[in-house]
DNA sequence: TTGTAGGCGTTATCAT
DNA sequence: ATGATAACGCCTACAA
């Protein structure tokens, strides 16, 4: 852990190329640099050769942020997060990256920790980072939004992705989740199964409320009663998943699925399952939400709805694009819903071997 | 899909305060306001207040840029790493954010696609970011560093984590990956076994060139031969874990245990060994590298080497303040070694029920 | 304690 | 087709 320190020196630093060092050097304005570098057309090709050839020479780096300063706008995006983990986030901003660097904009990422404070604090850095646009997934706490305001106030484009706001004045990219609870539950009641519980997460978000009303339309589609004992609301995690799990076993008349808002609860339930001996898929059947990695390791192999995630940060990142290209973007508001994806797994097929 | 567009129309753009708005305001120069902004100490309490306020109600946003543009320093932090994916990054890349964002910086993401050209294109665009360091793990691809040095001729810290050059003069992060195959195979020795298979990665990194040499040394002093046919070089995945596996178990005289470089191809590996009816631990003990998640979820589930990601997205950002700190910060190379963990379960334990 | 003025590197306007 | 010049917002000698 102790750094171990080398003792060689090195050459000073070289100060970095400007322009007016190219133009000193070849003798004509900077004017002329500036214009032959962004391959203007009032330059003539003699010219224009001779600067760019001087520029990789000397090694000439452009500096984005006096160009930044002085157009009033900056190659930057901001990217809020509650944090960096789990597959989803992750791969989001895997899209995002893609995506904006292929526009030629820049990454920034800050996390909020699923903090309404720190969010806001991420969002006045990212203004004073100058940045172009602000893509963003709110923190859980968040119940506040005036910090969103001052973003639009400003003219700075502002897309929401997953985790949006109640209000629909917004710009913003969601999987349709309501779809993601109706058809996994669907599913289940077309494979025999009747009494169907649900791992519902906190209805202060937006994706977790409609997971749960996709789940009880579809209930209600095939003529099945919505009992409040079989919706157990918590934060999701492995154990209470398993803690969940274990108590509605033990009900008088247990459910025989469960369809669960999240990967892990559904994984914590399979465990326990398993432990009180009982199967998965015959004696009571299993589905997720997400489809993480690990759905396709455990054994059985879990159901689970997938986010697209990727598509997710691409779409939003393409949606920024629109709005900075259009004159009035940022006086729009657009919802981009992506289609989410059930995977049919072992864990709620009953198949040939019945129930 | 398709975007639905709502037509309210908002009010326009409001401009941003500037630091000479302020003094117009207030009938001060903009000395006083820069000072008081930045709290000098030699400002008045009173006049420190007013502008204070005032800044506060205005909704007064520093302009980062034009501060970076005058120092010659920003606030802005580059990364760049192979991807976003898996959990090891995405970790790392946790740590760095909040290291960074607690000492007042900005962290700028980019993504190499581990190619050695995307690689070098990042680099361009954060020097053009004027980033006031860059810390780095290296593309697969990449031999050739010269890139690299020019980030250095510029005075700008450069720290590698985790992949880094062969060359130890730079700075860097990285675990002891020697210790971390060396502990892993000295416990599979401790066990019983006495054939230990490899799943190797690409010497090209240092990382798996170092893992590979703990297994080798491990081998060495418990007096064990090393047969490279018990070594397989792969990239890793599952599916080459499941191949190299069937080939091992082929062998007239098949290994008793094998030491992954990784853990994905310990999965597959895993997954093999129970298609083919074998038992783990009792026939093939198991052991990966990463501590993935889904280690402990497998069953039996797998052992497996921890490699510290956050602490070594914190120790990276620690070891580029102290570079910026001391004055001639970028002309040392210090090299911080983090010490892996090893984590035992089951795959690895014959325990009571011997062999 | 406060004010004046110049400049960081770039781009845009206006002239040549 | 090219040049001179001002300005973006901020910081910091240097003066007062």
């Amino acid at each position: 852990m102790a750094p171990r320190a080398k003792q060689e020196q090195l050459p000073p630093p070289t100060t970095p190329v400007s322009m007016a060092d190219l133009a000193r050097e070849l003798g004509v304005s900077m004017t002329t640099i500036s214009r032959a570098l962004s391959d203007h057309h009032s330059i003539g090709p003699a010219t224009k050769q001779k600067v760019q050839k001087l520029a990789k020479k000397l090694n000439y780096q452009p500096n984005h942020l006096a160009a930044a300063l002085r157009k009033g706008k900056s190659k930057l995006l901001g990217v809020i997060v509650p944090y960096i983990e789990g597959r989803f986030f992750p791969s989001v901003v895997h899209g995002i990256e893609s995506a904006a660097s292929k526009a030629g904009f820049s990454v920034i990422i800050c996390q909020s920790n699923e903090d309404a404070a720190h969010e806001r604090k991420n969002i006045e850095t990212l203004l004073s980072a100058q940045v172009a646009g602000i893509l963003v997934s709110v923190a859980r706490t968040t119940n506040d939004f005036r910090h969103f305001e001052k973003v639009r106030k400003r003219g700075i484009p502002l897309v929401f992705f997953d985790r949006t706001m109640d209000n629909d004045a917004v710009n913003s990219v969601v999987l349709n989740d309501w779809k993601g609870g109706y058809q996994s539950t669907k599913h289940l009641i077309d494979q025999g199964c009747r009494r169907i519980a649900h791992f519902a997460g906190l209805q202060h978000l937006n994706i977790y409320r409609n997971r749960r009303q996709g789940y009880l339309d579809a209930l209600h589609d095939a003529g099945l009663p919505q009992d409040e004992e079989l919706i157990v609301y918590s934060d999701m995690t492995m154990e209470e998943g398993a803690d969940a799990m274990r108590r509605l076993l033990a009900l008088p008349n247990p459910p025989d699925a469960v369809f669960s808002a999240g990967d892990s609860s559904v994984l914590g339930a399979l465990q326990e399952v398993k432990r009180q001996g009982l199967r998965v898929p015959q004696d009571i059947a299993l589905a997720g939400f997400s489809n993480e990695a690990f759905t396709s390791i455990t054994e059985p192999m879990l159901t689970s709805v997938d986010q697209r995630c990727e598509e997710m940060g691409q779409a939003t990142v393409r949606l920024f694009l629109e709005l900075i290209d259009s004159a009035g973007g940022a006086y729009t508001q657009r919802q981009v819903v992506l289609q989410p994806e059930l995977f049919v797994r072992e864990s709620s097929l009953h198949g040939a071997n019945s129930k």
